[in-house]
DNA sequence: ACCTGAACACCGTTCAAGT
DNA sequence: ACCTGAACACCGTTCAAGT
């Protein structure tokens, strides 16, 4: 029954799996360094090997839910046959699933875009939106949507999700009338790209 | 150059004026209710009389910032004149400026929602949205706009509009995008929402 | 009715010291 | 290389006491 000398395997990997519950259960806010510390075993110096302080951890709890974020686009993508709209929907709804679970996770990875890059953090985050831009060039290669930039073509688009996101998670609408904004909006925005002819 | 025995006129309003200025130039997690006592000129326990405790301050500022935010939606919109276009831009254009000169108070104002409602914070933010309402109804009236119910038919809109301000203080849009992208969704919207025939 | 000031438990951060 | 534990300055919250 001998205690471990110092910690199991990986630290850093521990604080991370523990804090990303936490932010999920309770919010940003209630996450303290120190309790991490207690809840994974350890003395509250410890997490200071691999996180300087704070806002570090933040970001890397960033930079691992844009991964994950990704991770889940692209399955749901794949996941949702070849027919465009079908792709488009899913994708949607992934993303917006990923926003209310995780509301709280997903405000500091908005958060932490404009903190100095660190990087991977900006990399991750450049990964889970290709996935988007991917969808895009597809809709405008089936003649769906408008040419141009995908980036621009799809900022719209991005920015309707984003928002119907951020209505729900704010209790601006209620999850009864989710699936039907979606339908709707993504509706609308494909009857707003198509072509005039 | 006697102290004041205790504070001038009104403590609260002091509070509130100073957490909104602070709240604006370093975030809320920032917001440290004995420093706002000090920078106000009172001890760390007079604001327990007019705020409970610190979420209570914290809901005070989001019930102020839906009365600014519907007085300045409501003026922007007033100032636009009489078309119909014109007032939705100005009015989403007022939206947004809000959202980036208040990004911190905005997602305050947002996740303040869910919590019990103050009753005073629900009424305010009612009122708030009200104005983006009546411009629905404008449009539909004029034919511009699908038929149906205002708070559905806006709601697309509204998310848009939203996740455009999402984007832009996520750090994902630039300033010089900006406006670019608030004509583009715009005009989306619209060509989405015009009846077919 | 409104404010003060001591007290308590909690934090983040730093740093010498241990293994 | 990785972790401990004391120390410091700061918080939010509570509450008796002052005016």
């Amino acid at each position: 029954m001998k205690q471990r000398p110092y910690h199991h395997g990986n630290l850093r990997t521990a604080l991370l799996a523990q804090a990303e519950r936490t932010v999920r259960e309770q919010g940003v806010q209630d996450l303290s360094l120190r309790e991490l510390a207690r809840e994974v075993g350890v003395s509250h110096g410890a997490p200071r090997r691999h996180f300087p302080d704070r806002q570090a951890l933040l970001d890397a709890l960033a930079e691992a839910g844009f991964a994950r974020l990704g991770a889940e686009l692209s399955s749901a993508m794949e996941g949702a046959g070849e027919d465009f709209q079908a792709r488009l929907r899913a994708t949607a709804a992934a993303y917006i699933s990923f926003a209310t679970s995780d509301a709280a996770l997903l405000e500091l990875m908005f958060a932490g875009k404009h903190r100095e890059q660190s990087g991977a953090l900006h990399e991750a985050s450049d990964r889970a939106f290709s996935v988007m831009l991917e969808l895009i060039q597809r809709g405008q290669a089936e003649g769906v949507l408008e040419r141009g930039e995908p980036e621009r073509v799809g900022l719209v688009l991005f920015a309707t999700i984003q928002g119907i996101a951020a209505l729900v998670t704010g209790g601006m609408v209620g999850a009864e009338q989710l699936d039907e904004l979606v339908v709707d909006a993504i509706a609308h925005f494909l009857r707003g790209s198509r072509v005039a002819a």
